[in-house]
DNA sequence: CTAAAACCTCGCGCGCGCTTCAGGTCAAGC
DNA sequence: GCTTGACCTGAAGCGCGCGCGAGGTTTTAG
């Protein structure tokens, strides 16, 4: 475990303090190199990510957690724009907690409705599901259907 | 309840066997009327929408139901080349429902992880909401927060 | 020192799911 | 019959969230 080279699949990043490169920071977060890019370009990485002498990002911890910030909210359907709102308002500092707080409570209820709906879907999909069971193990026993293009059911 | 004239907001749509407009298809479904044509383009409805004489749409309670199936894949994230597979299996009639289960069972799972990511970020979001009260709160108080920048989490 | 691999920026491209527009046609009230 | 508004088709446009490629620089392995 102490000087081993590392196997192809998990390169180097040798030395923890200084920092990850972009690949493995893409691995980490769950996104590819290009959307790490994009978000920074995109003024949602408000913790300044290191960058060596030859301008290579270096991530930190930070990072990782700001950005899996990022990706969750991204992950509920929150556009970029918000979320590079939601980014200034973070960046700017403690006195903007008001705004914070209805952008959040705002984005909460539209994730709420957006999981009740889901609900309510997933109700007509498993419905169908046991349809088709049913059918194929009755169709298995006696090839017995009712036509189903009456119904306009599916 | 007889021959009063409809207010405005609701218009004609007088005798209920001769099908609805497509405005009136659309508020019922909750779509556009340009998402209308465009999932019939789309080879989605495949109910076969009646026409006029002068080839206006007409629709009946059966273009709806159906439409709202695909209105309901498509809020679970199902995509327009999915729906029209599975459309075009239903269109097909008896026979196929082992592709049909199929399908649905993979856009179920699909669901379901779906909520499970969604239920998971809400979580995050609750805690930001709770914290940004609890700031609120203290902030009116006293003022006093501890400066959250070195902590990096918003 | 050198070669290969990983990274950089900039900017164009793309897939998706509609939306809008142009240029007409049709339906319904009066 | 005439006007007004709803509707038609076909095609182009758009906003979003990345993906990708060119052309060049930096790192790292050997």
């Amino acid at each position: 475990m102490a000087d081993v080279t590392p196997p192809v699949a998990e390169p180097r990043e040798s030395d923890p303090r200084a920092g990850l490169s972009i690949a493995e920071a893409a691995r980490r977060t769950g996104v590819s190199v290009h959307t790490l890019r994009y978000y920074e370009r995109a003024g949602l990485v408000i913790t300044g990510v290191d960058r060596t002498a030859g301008g290579w990002r270096r991530y930190h911890q930070a990072d990782l957690k700001w950005i899996t910030v990022c990706t969750k909210l991204r992950a509920t359907g929150m556009p970029i724009r918000d979320i590079r709102r939601y980014a200034q308002l973070v960046s700017a500092g403690p006195g903007n907690e008001k705004e914070r707080l209805a952008l959040m409570e705002a984005h909460r209820a539209d994730v709420v409705s957006k999981l009740a709906e889901l609900q309510d879907c997933l109700g007509l999909i498993e419905r169908k599901v046991d349809i088709y069971r049913e059918r194929l193990s009755a169709g298995q026993a006696d090839h017995l259907w009712t036509p189903e293009r009456l119904s306009a059911a599916g």
